[in-house]
DNA sequence: CTATGGCACGGATT
DNA sequence: AATCCGTGCCATAG
């Protein structure tokens, strides 16, 4: 809609009607396209060759260099803006390739549809589609077969070869109708590697005594099979281990989608963070990643030009220098905002981005935008759809530093994990409230949902349905 | 009666 | 102005 929006005024666009360009609603990435087909387009615009660090060679958008300087004697964060990497980011250094070990953040609907594609034919893709878009948080199917092939106007069992293709795709018993079903699935996955015996008996204890493996009530299944509890009990540490009944949270931990709010994909980044020199307990630097190599700049010759040329021409000429001078102006605004707010990120985030989930602090998009003495909107636009690479290698997008519940919900966890019998809401509400955050009973049970974990009374001291841990 | 989940309202945030 | 988030109220399941 940007690059439309383009095209509608280039020709009417003159310096007061436009004084800014929103350059900063766009991730890096798609800023580099569109200042590439500026620069295409617009003869006077012209990109003046980047730098290298005098010292390492490495290419810079501005001095000093990153890897080269000195840190701030205050110890607070380091700032650069540096050229973006190409495509996804990559150490060059060897011996950091196993920490940037960084797995491209996906929606679940791609993973799925990239590897179900080939199969598909090409009535069947509208079905397919339908079928991603309507898998819940959990990977999870809520609809009838029925009602789908009826909304789609389908033949049923065009329905279920589609459904089938999703549910043998990657992340095992995604796609399935229930967990009961799902963890059947994952099971046939399983089969294929796994001895039949454990197997065998897992599957019957889902298919007929779901309800009991879910209070645990292994004698009573036991009683029925006419086998030996510990049979039984230890088919039921299998499950726990090798299953779960929320195949989408395998990696997509959070239960909160790895994309930004736009739905922009966050393939590239925008910025990362490490810590200098890789000292313990070091500054950290961030490095800005800038759209292109060099900086922009009206075509000095083109102006000169522009005032010997006809009438006529006068006219498309100074729009085009005019537009010009707008892009590069702009480009500049854009990169120092886009600096000034990773400088406070880095400040206010540091424990959370140095640690985990846990360490978040309270921050709103409107704080920073008082304190940078810009308008809210600015820090909304320049935070939203980026994604930016912390120390360890996770990425996240720029608006995770603003989750006001992230870290609550991190304590949750632990409190569960921790608790030697099951806590209910009240009682994890109340637990929360000793730590110091007031939290409502309510509140507590939404966010136990997210995690993923079962209420107390389907929970017993092993919990079978928690999901495995995420990777971490 | 207790613990949860659904619905929806109001205030904060964007 | 639109959206998100925490919360209270009420129905329901155990």
């Amino acid at each position: 809609m940007f690059v439309s929006h383009l095209h509608d005024n280039r020709h009417q666009i003159t310096a007061h009607l436009a004084k800014t360009m929103s350059f900063l609603t766009l991730s890096t990435a798609e800023l580099e396209a569109t200042l590439i087909k500026e620069l295409n387009d617009n003869p006077a615009l012209e990109l003046v060759e980047e730098l290298r660090c005098p010292n390492c060679g490495k290419r810079l958008y501005r001095l000093p260099c990153p890897t080269c300087a000195a840190p701030s004697a205050d110890g607070s964060p380091v700032v650069y803006l540096s050229p973006r990497e190409p495509r996804n980011y990559r150490s060059t250094e060897a011996e950091n390739d196993e920490a940037l070990d960084i797995r491209t953040p996906e929606r679940l609907d791609e993973h799925i549809l990239r590897q179900i594609g080939p199969a598909l034919t090409r009535a069947e893709r509208p079905l397919a589609a339908y079928l991603l878009a309507r898998l819940d948080d959990d990977g999870l199917l809520p609809e009838a077969i029925p009602e789908v092939a009826a909304f789609n106007h389908v033949h049923p069992r065009d329905v279920e070869r589609v459904l089938s293709l999703i549910q043998h795709a990657d992340p095992p018993g995604v796609g399935a109708q229930t967990p009961q079903e799902s963890l059947l699935i994952q099971l046939e996955c399983l089969a294929e590697v796994t001895t039949p015996l454990m197997t065998k008996l897992a599957r019957t204890i889902i298919q007929h005594h779901f309800e009991a493996l879910g209070k645990m009530d292994y004698a009573r299944i036991a009683r029925q099979l006419r086998l030996p509890r510990e049979s039984v009990e230890a088919a039921a540490r299998f499950i726990q281990r090798n299953l779960t009944p929320y195949p989408a949270r395998v990696f997509w931990g959070d239960g909160k989608h790895p994309v930004g709010n736009d739905g922009a994909a966050l393939r590239d980044l925008d910025a990362s963070i490490s810590i200098l020199n890789r000292a313990e307990g070091g500054p950290l630097m961030v490095e800005v990643f800038a759209p292109l190599s060099g900086w922009l700049r009206v075509q000095p010759e083109f102006k000169a030009a522009l005032e010997e040329c006809a009438e006529a021409e006068q006219e498309t000429w100074g729009a085009a220098v005019e537009r010009a001078a707008l892009v590069a102006k702009c480009l500049q605004q854009r990169n120092h905002t886009m600096r000034r707010l990773m400088q406070i990120i880095a400040e206010e985030q540091r424990d959370f981005i140095l640690g985990g989930d846990g360490d978040l602090r309270p921050l709103t998009r409107a704080k920073i935008a008082h304190t940078l003495g810009v308008h809210e909107s600015t820090i909304s636009r320049a935070v939203a759809g980026k994604a930016v690479a912390l120390p360890d290698g996770r990425i996240v997008p720029l608006s995770k530093f603003f989750d006001r519940s992230l870290s609550v919900r991190d304590r949750v966890r632990h409190l569960v994990n921790e608790e030697k019998s099951p806590l209910t809401d009240d009682q994890i509400a109340a637990a929360l409230g000793e730590q110091g955050l007031q939290v409502a009973r309510r509140t507590v049970a939404k966010y136990r949902k997210m995690l993923g974990i079962l209420p107390a009374n389907v929970r017993s001291r092993q919990e079978i349905f928690r999901p495995r841990p995420v990777r971490s």
